[in-house]
Formats: structure tokens, sequence, C-alpha cells
DNA sequence: TAAAAATACTCCATAGGTATTTTAT
DNA sequence: ATAAAATACCTATGGAGTATTTTTA
């Protein structure tokens, strides 16, 4: 069975040209290192020296298993590097995913870039997903951290950490009165007005949260159509179907025939960016974390 | 001092992510297999393992020395083969010179090409140069082996194969009241033309095989010119400065101003293909020669 | 509590050491 | 004649075996 020390030997054998001086070199006496230069050679069924009265040269075979050994040797002498990296949560897999509405945050976007940047022996897989979706998949492995708006149910144990608070601004069709108001509309100017709202498939959420600061407002909303996603509220808003209220960072998505105005009296309504990730997440999941918490905490 | 062995066991391990199974299947006893995955956890410097009450599972550092490890092992299985292979000359490095005027010749380049595709381990290497060159590289090692167009003097211990015996041609300028014979010319046709050759630099050669075939023709060539390289010796015909002999093949460098015409009557004058190798060479230089005393054996 | 890993020790295979012979120039 | 590799034989390190304890879901 061949094992490094063969490579070892041979590679030092090699760079010598001479057994005995080789073997100095190595610490062990002469005859051992024969031995196992003749181990070797028996292993890989070619001699791989010519021995001549002055030294040893390599013939074509040993040249040729001399190059293999020593890359071999560099890889098996860089395994410890590799293994603390590894450890350290510098190279691996990260699945981070991010509901529709956080996909437009700038905040997320450039913090995903910088960690790649900072750490590219790390693979990112990326996933847009709803929000129910991400909790499974983080929770089935599948997902090391997420990016959510709204703190989910009784989450299948989660670590949940806040990480800004977004105002909102409010979603008009192109030609509606309000939509000239730059400066921005309270809460209490949309009461009458029908409202098309992001429906969240599991537990409480932005929904609520608009219902509840209406009611803050001194009005009951009429809601006309739920969407499932975040940018489809503002296709319907688009097409005449209502107004909605959204996190100011979707004015990214620029969808035609829609303006967002900023909300002003909010009544406390507000659109928090949260990160989802498992406890004792890989070592990848917390040093992304650490990350994201960090440059939060730098944001406010 | 990190070992294949180690690397054998933990692929074992992670692969039955079971200490007790791997062990009964790389046919040792638990205790000591769990002995050496510490031994390689300790040499590497960080877990491998999570131990569970029902085995034992990678973390994020095992999952990327195991994937090493398989890459290592691999490359270590693969010597015995790649050193029977540079045994037998399937692989190496192969440098083959050859002279200008057998640059041209179709079995030159068509051989090369066919042993390059034969054996695409073996890295070849050509160089053009004089015959006087090629010889002191053959005997310094530099070269594997060398086309030549002429036996060399009391060359150092070199082993020459005739190849092939190629007609000679009358190179002559295009107006020349001799060109328009596409049958041939005779040697003695030629009587009273002045002569350009190829000057060798070293030992007898084609030179004066030239001179004693046209003195058994009757006549004494009178040479106006001297070239230090076959082509050359075309680009003075084109000019004007007379006519010259040369092998058929260099029909093929279609020199613009020179019509080569077949030499009939030549007195026994002929362009000889030789091959020049090194006793005792490479095992790819073995196989090369070989390969090409082959293909000239049928081409005759 | 049960299955698996870890520990403690014992043993022996083999890497390594010592002495000597063989080989090739 | 000489330097180096090969052979023969011995020693002892450490890899492997046996028995037992510890760990954790």
């Amino acid at each position: 069975m061949i094992e490094l020390r063969h490579l070892r030997y041979l590679v030092a054998v090699a760079e010598e040209g001479h057994v005995t001086r080789a073997a100095a070199r190595l610490g062990i006496q002469q005859p051992p290192l024969t031995r196992q230069i003749h181990d070797l050679e028996a292993a890989v069924g070619a001699p791989l020296f010519d021995r001549t009265p002055r030294g040893v040269r390599l013939t074509e075979a040993g040249e040729a298993v001399v190059e293999a050994a020593r890359t071999i040797l560099d890889q098996a002498a860089a395994l410890p590097d590799l293994a603390g990296r590894a450890a350290r949560g510098e190279r691996g897999r990260l699945a981070v995913g991010y509901t529709s509405s956080a996909a437009f945050h700038p905040f997320v976007v450039r913090e995903i870039r910088a960690f790649g940047q900072a750490f590219p022996g790390v693979r990112l897989v990326l996933e847009e997903e709803s929000t129910a979706e991400l909790v499974r998949d983080l929770a089935g492995g599948r997902l090391d951290a997420a990016f959510l708006r709204a703190p989910p149910g009784e989450a299948a144990d989660l670590r949940i950490d806040p990480l800004l608070e977004e105002p909102m601004a409010a979603a008009l069709p192109a030609g509606h009165p309000l939509a000239a108001r730059t400066e921005g509309v309270a809460l209490e100017d949309l009461a009458g007005e029908t409202f098309v709202l992001y429906r969240r498939l599991a537990g409480p959420g932005l929904y609520d949260a608009i219902i509840a600061a209406c009611h803050a407002a001194g009005f009951s909303p009429m809601v006309g159509q739920e969407a499932p996603r975040m940018p489809s509220t503002l296709s319907l808003v688009a097409a005449g179907l209502g107004v909605s209220l959204t996190p100011a960072s979707m004015r990214r998505l620029n969808v035609e025939g829609v303006t967002l105005v900023p909300l002003t009296r909010a009544h406390g309504l507000a659109a928090p960016l949260l990160l989802a990730t498992r406890p004792q997440g890989s070592a990848a999941a917390e040093r992304f974390r650490g990350a994201i918490l960090a440059a939060a905490r730098l944001e406010t």
C-alpha cells in the first residue's frame, strides 16, 4: 500500500540524486530508505531510479511519478489550511433566500454582494421564495439564511434578527389625484380608497399591520384585491384596481403607471427587514449572520 | 504526519457515517480506526466529524477534507498506471530534429504527426536545425531523434537508420530552356550550367555526392554559389544565379520562379533520408524509432 | 437505555537502526 | 580502490486488537 511517506522519500532521493544524502536529510539511515524506495518501486510496478556508483538517477517512470508525487504532497500539505478555512466558514456553500419584497432592498443586494466578495471561497446560492417557503426551507436545511419582511408565526425555532425599519410608501396609479403630492401623503388621505394588498400565506405580517395602522388612522380599509407577491401588487395598482402600501425600497421596481409617494403619519406602520437563520447553523452561515448584523448596526 | 492511510480511513468513515461499520469494511477494529481519525483531526487542526449516538456526521471542515482526500487518493491510485506508461514510452517528452531539406519530406511530416496522435501522452518538441547542430544536440541529449539527409562523419556514437532513398530533381530557373522538359532531364544535360549547391558545414554529404555524380556523368560542375540551407538554394536559383539539384520532395516548397524537373539518369545520385538516434535512448525515443522504421519499411 | 464512540491496555507488524556485503566504475 | 547501494538481521515505534467505559439522543 502506497503511503505519503513513500512519496516524501521518493522526492527527497530524487532531489538529492543520492540515497545516503537523502537519508541524512530525512533524518533516517540509508538502508531503511533504500527499502522504502524498493517497496515503492514494487508498488508502482516499475523501477524509478537507475543505480550508478555515484548515486541514483530517475528513470522516465521515476520522472513521471515524482512529478505526480509532488502535487499529491502539496495537496496533502494544504489539508490543514483547507480544514481551518472550512471550519471558519471561509469556504463552503451558503444558501440565502429572500422574499420578493426584500429582493429590492438596497441593503440586501449590497450586503450579499459584499459577503460574496469578502469570502470568495463560499459558493453563494440565492433563492427568491415566499415567506412560507423560506421558513420551510430554512427548517429543512435547504437554506442557511433568509431575508424576511415579517416574523413568521410559531416558526420552527429559527433565530430572527431585526435588521432595519424601512418607511412605507403609498403606491398610487399614475393618474391618481394624490400621485402629485411628492412631499408625501398621510395614511388618513387614503381612507375611502380601495386597497390592493400583499397576502401572506402563513402567519401575521404586513397585511395585518396595514389593517391595524388604518384602524389607528381612524378608518377601516376596503380591500379589493389580494396579490400573492409584492411585485404583482404594484401591477394591480398600475391596472387601476386600487392603491397599496409597500416598503419604500419598492421604488426600485419602477413599475410603469405606478407612483410611490412617501407615507407621512404612518401611525406606526413600517416595513421591518429581518434576517432568519437556523440556530447552530454552518460556520459560513454564522459568518454571514455576523456580517449582516454588523452592517445593519452601521446602517442605523 | 498525515499518511494516505488516514485519508483512506476518513473516506470510509465519511461514506459509512459510522465508525464501527467503516472499521468492518476496512477489515480492522473500531478503536484503532477511532484513533486514526482522531490523529487526522489533530494533524488537520479541526474536528472532521460530529459524533452522535447513531454514528458520525461530517463537519464542514470534514466535507472539505474528504473532497480533497478523494482526489489525492485517486491520484495516488493512478501512480502505477502512470509509471507503467512512462516506462513504456507512452508519455514523456520527445525532441525530434530535422534538417531544412527533410522538413519538406511528406514521410517525415506524416510520421511525426502519426506518432503524436498515437501517443498523446508524449509531448513532441520539434526543431529545425543544420545537420551539425542536430548531431551536436543529439549527442548532448537535447534531441532524442533527428531526420538527416546524409550520414554525419565520425559522429559521436549515434545509431543511423536509413529510411528512404528519394530521387533527385533538377531545380531550374523558370525561364530556363530545360524547364519545359517535364518528363525529366538527365544529369548530362546540366553540364556547362553554373551550380548553386547546399553547403553542409560538417562532413561529407549531398555536396560531395553531387560532385561525384557529375564526374560520373562525365563533367565537372561549375559551382557558382553555396547556400547555407536547402531552401535558400532554391531562392538563389530563382534569382537566376544557376541551377541546382535537390531532393524531389522540395517540390513542396513551391518557390516562385523555380521549376523542379525529375532527374533521369542520375548516375547513382539520390537523397537518402536517415534517422539518427542515441543508443539506449529514452523509452519514448525507442518507441519513436520503432514506429519510424516500421513506417519506412512499409513505404518501400 | 441502548447503540455507538472513546479510553485503557496489550500485542505485533513493520519502519527504522546497525553491521556487512555487493556492485560498478 | 572506493563510494554508494543492497542485503541481513535486530530494535522499537506505533498501528491494530481486546476489554471496558463514557456519551448522548
